[in-house]
RNA sequence: GCGCCUGUAGCUCAGUCGGACAGAGCGUCGGACUUCGAAUCCGAAGGUCGCAGGUUCGAUCCCUGCCAGGCGCACCA
């Protein structure tokens, strides 16, 4: 049980004493003013309309009936009804043992214990590298996943590739030009193909490694291939560009458990066509103008759509959201418990149906937007589009800033808040970047382990480690903060908002710098050196426990 | 026209379930290295929380309207 649940025992034990109305919950804040306590609650404000009477009349009450407790010093009434709690400094100074023991699980927690979920992130089509937005997405993905996780959760993390339909079409056309160019043949881009430098390379790539120099050469390997050369050429190409993607994912640090291909795991396995049956058994659809309507506007809340979408059109081709609902509902839905979505700004529209048809099939379904990245360098705006072929690769972004600095900046940010991102800015602030704050605090610590080995300093156990002498001010604080990782954590991975977690560790760390800059922990008196030593452990252990909830590293030394 | 997101310090952004005097980083200005790492620390300046109403003990937060910026509104994906 945490601290804030054993203070709301003590809170329902004070309202029973003096016979007042039961409370489920209790809201725990932490105070920003040191003054007001280490915690405070509003519960005596609550209660003053069912109890009718004052609140400050509540929290006397519940101040007086509260029981004795080894966490709490005191408590105290404060302004118009708060209840504030003071935490005895002794208790929070043993609290580390607490810290210590749990090691690398200290922050864990079981609010979503054994739930299996589902979640998809980035899911870049497969028509060129990955962009500064994917990198957004990557960073967000992974340590919601990472998050979930340490909440007991059983995540499947997955990147469906978009490889059919239309959109595989124009690319495949594309790159098919674009390699008869390469042997010399004067080929034209299709009207609607992705004119990007990259295909070009990529073509030349494939002449190169099938020995082609002429059109003649280029038509007998075509043709002996047996396939529709558009086909084959098309799925050569996302085979590469794919496998490119995932490259890059690797070297930031972020792995999929499972990659989708929508031609073959989807659309091969006939999921539309049945799933498409079922919708039509359920009344869910009907046939207008030889195409097949989904009833999004009549289905769902007020959140869903407001007209009804093609799932099969006349031409007898399934569309995108035909083939994304089947999927969901075929595959992803029937092994999870939950499904969460992270999509990009540019499917915002999509929202409204695609939440429709969960909610007609059953299935509640989380949409997470991850909000537009705009790209400055030097505070001139740069345009990300592939079909203009002029936009910023996420490779490009890892080699500038890094992996550590690039991942933590964009968790320092709400998901669904748009970003401006000045490369040139990044770069140059590097060093000052908030991540090499909270690096450098870890750094230190081990540092210090470092230099109490080589003084041949021994450190006992840290049960025989006397923590009484830690009573400064910065200590208590610190401890203090400890305590409240777990609560942050659960926090973060209910709201799926893993900045918080980054904010966090940044607030921590603002507090080691100053502690360690003016209190010595290698020095003359053993007892109060051994407290410190076990406090900048418990520090260095919980600052690696938050970075590796956002995926970031922390260093031995920088 | 309709829908979604956003509007908080010069810039980039936090602000939890409505709570006490509005927060950080960067930038600016002034200081601190013979002691475990100066990627650090100490101090200062910097605010009409877009605007106007409403709800209530209390609103940056919830509701309504307006203004501004971004994005989306296909038998595309």
């Amino acid at each position: 049980m945490s601290l804030t649940d054993r203070l709301t025992e003590g809170i329902r034990a004070a309202l029973r004493e003096a016979g007042l109305p039961a409370v489920d919950d209790c809201a725990w804040e932490i105070p920003r003013q040191g003054e007001h306590g280490d915690y405070a609650t509003n519960v005596a404000m609550t209660l003053a309309r069912p109890a009718r009477r004052p609140p400050r009349q509540i929290a006397e009450a519940i101040v007086a009936g509260f029981p004795r407790m080894p966490e709490v010093a005191r408590l105290e009434v404060a302004g118009p009804g708060f209840v504030n709690v003071f935490l005895s400094p002794v208790w929070c100074a043993e609290s580390l043992r607490e810290v210590l023991a749990a090691g690398e699980t200290w922050g864990r927690g079981d609010l979503l214990a054994a739930q299996r979920v589902r979640l998809e992130f980035v899911s870049a089509n497969p028509t060129g590298p990955l962009v500064i937005v994917n990198a957004r997405a990557a960073a967000i993905g992974d340590a919601l996943a990472r998050l979930l996780r340490a909440q007991g959760a059983h995540v499947t993390t997955e990147f469906y590739v978009n490889d059919a339909g239309n959109q595989f079409e124009a690319l495949a056309r594309s790159f098919e030009a674009r390699v008869r160019q390469a042997v010399g043949e004067a080929a034209a881009l299709p009207d609607s193909g992705y004119p990007g430098e990259y295909l070009v390379e990529l073509a030349r790539t494939y002449v190169t490694d099938h020995h082609l120099t002429t059109p003649a050469e280029l038509a007998a390997h075509l043709a002996a291939s047996g396939e529709r050369p558009t086909e084959r050429l098309g799925r050569w190409a996302v085979a590469r560009i794919v496998e490119g993607q995932r490259r890059i994912l690797r070297e930031y640090g972020v792995e999929f458990d499972v990659w989708t291909s929508e031609q073959h795991d989807v659309r091969d396995k006939q999921l539309p066509e049945l799933v498409l049956d079922d919708l039509a058994a359920r009344g869910l659809t009907y046939e207008r103008d030889g195409a097949l309507w989904f009833r999004s506007s009549e289905i769902g809340d007020e959140t869903a759509d407001d007209k009804d979408r093609v799932l099969r059109r006349s031409s007898g081709e399934v569309t995108y959201f035909g083939v994304d609902v089947a999927y969901h509902h075929a595959v992803k839905f029937s092994n999870a418990d939950r499904v969460i979505d992270l999509l990009g700004p540019d499917h915002h529209g999509y929202v409204g149906r695609m939440r429709a048809a969960m909610q007609a099939l059953g299935h509640p379904l989380e949409i997470l937007i991850v909000q537009l990245v705009t790209l400055l360098r030097e505070g001139q705006p740069v345009r990300m589009s592939k079909r203009r072929g002029e936009f910023v690769l996420m490779e490009e972004l890892l080699e500038e800033v890094g992996r550590d600095a690039a991942r933590f900046t964009f968790l320092t940010r709400r998901h669904d808040s748009p970003l401006e991102f000045d490369l040139a800015v990044a770069t140059r602030q590097s060093s000052e970047n908030p991540v090499y704050y909270v690096q450098y605090a870890h750094a230190r610590i081990r540092s210090i382990a470092r230099q109490a080995r080589e003084q041949g300093i021994a450190i006992p156990a840290w049960d025989a480690i006397d923590l009484t002498p830690l009573v400064a001010p910065e200590e208590q604080a610190l401890a203090r903060r400890l305590l409240h990782f777990p609560d942050v954590v659960r926090g973060a991975a209910r709201a799926l908002e893993p900045h918080r977690v980054a904010f966090w560790l940044q607030e921590l760390a603002g507090v080691f710098h100053p502690y360690y800059k003016t209190h010595r922990v290698i020095q003359e008196d053993r007892r109060l050196m051994l407290a410190r030593y076990a406090l900048c452990a418990a520090v260095g252990q919980v600052i690696e426990n938050g970075l590796a909830l956002l995926g970031v590293a922390a260093p031995e030394s920088m």
